[in-house]
DNA sequence: GAATTCCCGACCCTGCTGGTAGGATATGAA
DNA sequence: TTCATATCCTACCAGCAGGGTCGGGAATTC
């Protein structure tokens, strides 16, 4: 159980435009750098984030994304559910009709088997901490363990 | 964002488990049968059930698995646990040092980077939710829906 | 028109998930 | 003592989604 990088990337990507004045735009190279991730792959996680309207885009030189409204105002349930696609615990949660785990011994009808009261309960527990959460609290935290002494050095994992 | 095929059918092997009395054991097979799920995965998924002493065993003719403990002195977060190996909403929080995907731009200290607030609530959401859940109350729901008709359908909306 | 930058679709590879196969071991019943 | 029933254990495998690359097209600015 586990958050694709797609969540990881895009959220960063979040916070550097939170970072930002919103007024000039912020080339994805720069972020790309920034964050030692690679460019043509965040491009497609930025897809997702613009077809959300959660960024906001400008084409050719000096183009660039920008935060399609101020930072206190976006919660990270939307941006992680723009990133991941849905926010499930499991399979049959995502698309009633493409259950390929097998929803219980009932299959005929959405009554709710034992299991799905465990994964709804857990499904809340994850979206009321992501709906409390805004991007403006992590792009704080992010600006105050910035300035501690320790050199940026963008180490690019295997 | 899914938790594993595992995690299902070894909630759903323990709530089938659940419903037995305790003295005798119940073997795979019929619980394979009940939910039609493949006998020699499910072997796979309850070993890990008695590797963290959450079932017990007996072998030959006539064995079975039975709960090693009362089902309402067992918290899912247990059983989850057993079932995935961890609880985790990122790679970087199984392993701090098998980092794959890249933990911001400081590797070096266990210092905070701004998504890992994000994922450490997140994280706490899950746990939570699981732990405030025992087997016992899907034993119960279990129960409670299987003699019902098609009438109920039990909304519990995130 | 050249540099920049977003945009889009196709492709590729590796690892993991979900599942199978086959046997060894323990136990009770006939 | 032999057979049927089970748990146990290890190895193997096929599909596929995740993570990433590549190439090119379309805006926009200088």
């Amino acid at each position: 159980m586990i958050f694709s990088s797609k969540a990881e990337y895009g959220v960063r990507l979040m916070v550097e435009l939170g970072r930002q004045t919103p007024e000039q735009p912020t080339s994805l190279k720069a972020i790309a750098d920034a964050e030692g991730l690679p460019l043509a792959y965040l491009e497609q996680v930025v897809a997702r984030l613009r077809k959300a309207d959660l960024v906001m885009s400008a084409r050719g030189a000096h183009g660039g994304y920008w935060l399609a409204r101020p930072a206190d105002e976006i919660t990270m349930d939307e941006v992680v559910q723009a990133l991941e696609g849905s926010i499930a615990p499991m399979e049959c949660f995502v698309h009633d009709h493409t259950e390929r785990v097998l929803c219980s011994h009932e299959p005929d009808a959405g009554r709710g088997c034992a299991t799905k009261l465990l994964w709804t309960r857990v499904q809340g527990g994850i979206i009321k901490s992501l709906q409390t959460t805004t991007l403006a609290e992590l792009v704080e935290f992010s600006r105050r363990t910035d300035r501690a002494p320790v050199e940026r050095v963008p180490t690019v994992v295997a």
